[in-house]
DNA sequence: ACAAAAAACGAACGACCGTCCTATTATTGG
DNA sequence: CCAATAATAGGACGGTCGTTCGTTTTTTGT
């Protein structure tokens, strides 16, 4: 009866604060650099009370990162589906992918880390990071299909490749932003999304994706 | 006098025997993730014996750094410089880049790695990264600059903004590989080098970026 | 060939890791 | 309110980490 009345019990309300500061914590060192202990003491618990929430190291880097996918979801996804299918809801995934990271008070991306962390690691880990990546992208190469489909972009466009050149633009950018300290990375990115999309936009559209 | 007749000492042998490994190693699964005790097993000495060769581990990732810095130039940096200066020096880099971790032997491209896992981690080996790839960026920016110095690319191009979509390209690259596993993740890239290189491309030689 | 110097080893250290087990405390539903 | 249950704590375990130290082996220059 508590999905209804929205009243967590003690034992989720932990839970959701101790993958808070996880997800927080694996945005600035990995999800390698997760400790239970460090946690424990961020969380103000036993290393043992902590622990005994997933039952394994694995299983909490799992749930961090689906944590990290839910909020990711819920705070650039989601509002993106409000816009207009097509090139202003893939405008607007794009916008909200450049600033998701601020809103929700992490340093840095939580899956674009994971991706880097588990490239070449197998594992149950791995499995999730490239789950979650695939359906990233995926729903990506879907939104290009709609401004295909609306004639907004030729239909020669390679809505694959439109995905691979965002994903790299958002690295890049994170990289400019965290490594380089640069104060334009956004403003980098948001050019660099600009030329890309202009680059696709069919004749008749030609020009208009800025106001 | 070893310097002339190129021998080394026994100790520069092991001390690049080790970073030979090391560098491998953190290729796969990152400059935290070496090990002192590994890579002993792995290079068939002992523990302290290793250690000897750097005095703490912070002094073995940076080492390991400088030798992916140093292979990295010798066979991507270093090769494109025979092209001459402009467009085609720069289209060099870009194909060396592409392909210089498998000519290396490595998995991942570990200056890359290291950005990642550095971001947000104060400290010298960070400060280490940051240079280099300031120093890469920098490289680049010089590059795309003469290209525009050549008349070939159109004198407005911003150079900074290109270098920051190569790292892009490059980063969804790596990512495509190894996380993805697929294997037109190079396909990829050279189209996004493509479409990058046309967009700045001055009138009077459009089109003449492929052959 | 030999003495000096460099390199490598083996064993031990304290710290921290993930994990397990048992007790204690807090929460919950009837 | 009370019994059942869930949540948390405390302590200990085997392991591995980076690092140190004293000793032994190997390399080096003459």
């Amino acid at each position: 009866m508590n999905q209804a009345t929205n009243k967590l019990s003690k034992g989720e309300e932990t839970r959701a604060a101790i993958l808070k500061a996880a997800l927080k914590h694996a945005s600035v060192a990995g999800f390698e650099g997760l400790t239970i202990g460090t946690l424990a003491t961020e969380t103000g618990m036993s290393k043992s009370g902590l622990f005994a929430h997933f039952g394994s190291k694995e299983e909490l880097q799992i749930a961090t990162l689906d944590e990290g996918v839910r909020r990711f979801s819920e705070s650039t996804v989601l509002p993106a589906l409000s816009a207009p299918r097509g090139l202003k809801r893939l405008q607007a995934m794009c916008d909200n992918w450049l600033t998701w990271t601020a809103r929700n008070d992490l340093t840095g991306c939580p899956m674009m880390t994971a991706s880097q962390e588990f490239d070449n690691k197998p594992g149950p880990v791995r499995d999730a990071v490239v789950e979650h990546m695939r359906r990233l992208h995926q729903s990506l190469v879907k939104s290009v299909q709609m401004a295909i489909d609306n004639g907004e972009f030729v239909a020669s466009t390679d809505a694959e490749q439109v995905a691979f050149e965002l994903f790299g633009i958002i690295s890049s950018c994170y990289r400019s932003r965290n490594l380089f300290q640069d104060s334009h990375a956004d403003q980098r990115a948001r050019r660099a999304f600009e030329r890309l999309i202009n680059s696709c936009l069919a004749a008749s559209a030609a020009g208009v994706s800025r106001t």
